[in-house]
DNA sequence: GCCAACGTTGGC
DNA sequence: GCCAACGTTGGC
């Protein structure tokens, strides 16, 4: 490719139940391994396409309103997924062994939480956002790639709600 | 290997 | 609570 150089990261998007991992529990613990994926497609993701330093958008699913609330970064290489081999964890699988670990996941860091949520609804007013993955009807991914332009338009979003608020006082 | 039944995800 | 979209399971 021509101009190989000009795109150097990936960029991914991850679903949490907020009750379950929240931005702001990642906010706390500054990083953790994004462990509990169970769906190969994911998976691969995670570990074929997933590179250090990847940008991530962080959606929040099963809330009121589901959204985009912030970002994070990639901050390992793939790495065996120990909660599959812990009988007492919710996500253990017997058919991963030490020997062929099977699950894979990355770590990811914390990078910053938007002043608001990015709803769905919102997301989806955004005409240009049409083709984006995460938006399509029924997709059920919880680790998916994400198109730059995209990924560029939705951190103008966030940027964009943050100053109105500023402005309103709120 | 096919396919129906079932379970899960997750928006609405 | 409903339902669409899959993935998985298991009988055949």
């Amino acid at each position: 490719m021509a101009h190989e150089s000009s795109s150097p990261r990936g960029f991914w998007l991850v679903k949490s139940e907020p009750d379950c991992y929240s931005i702001d529990d990642l906010k706390r613990d500054k990083r953790t391994a994004w462990t509990g994926v169970r769906n190969y497609q994911a998976r691969n993701f995670m570990r074929d396409g997933m590179k250090i330093g990847d940008l991530v958008l962080y959606h929040h699913s099963g809330s009121e309103p589901p959204g985009i609330v912030g970002i994070a970064r990639v901050c390992s290489a793939p790495h065996a997924d120990e909660t599959a081999q812990d009988p007492k964890d919710d996500h253990y699988d017997p058919k991963s062994t030490r020997d062929d670990p099977i699950w894979m996941c990355v770590d990811i860091e914390f990078v910053r939480k938007f002043d608001d949520i990015l709803s769905m609804a919102e997301l989806k007013a955004h005409k240009s956002l049409a083709s984006m993955l995460v938006l399509q009807r029924g997709q059920r991914l919880s680790v998916m790639p994400v198109d730059e332009t995209h990924f560029r338009i939705v951190e103008q979003m966030a940027e964009k709600s943050a100053r109105s608020a500023a402005s309103t006082g709120r």
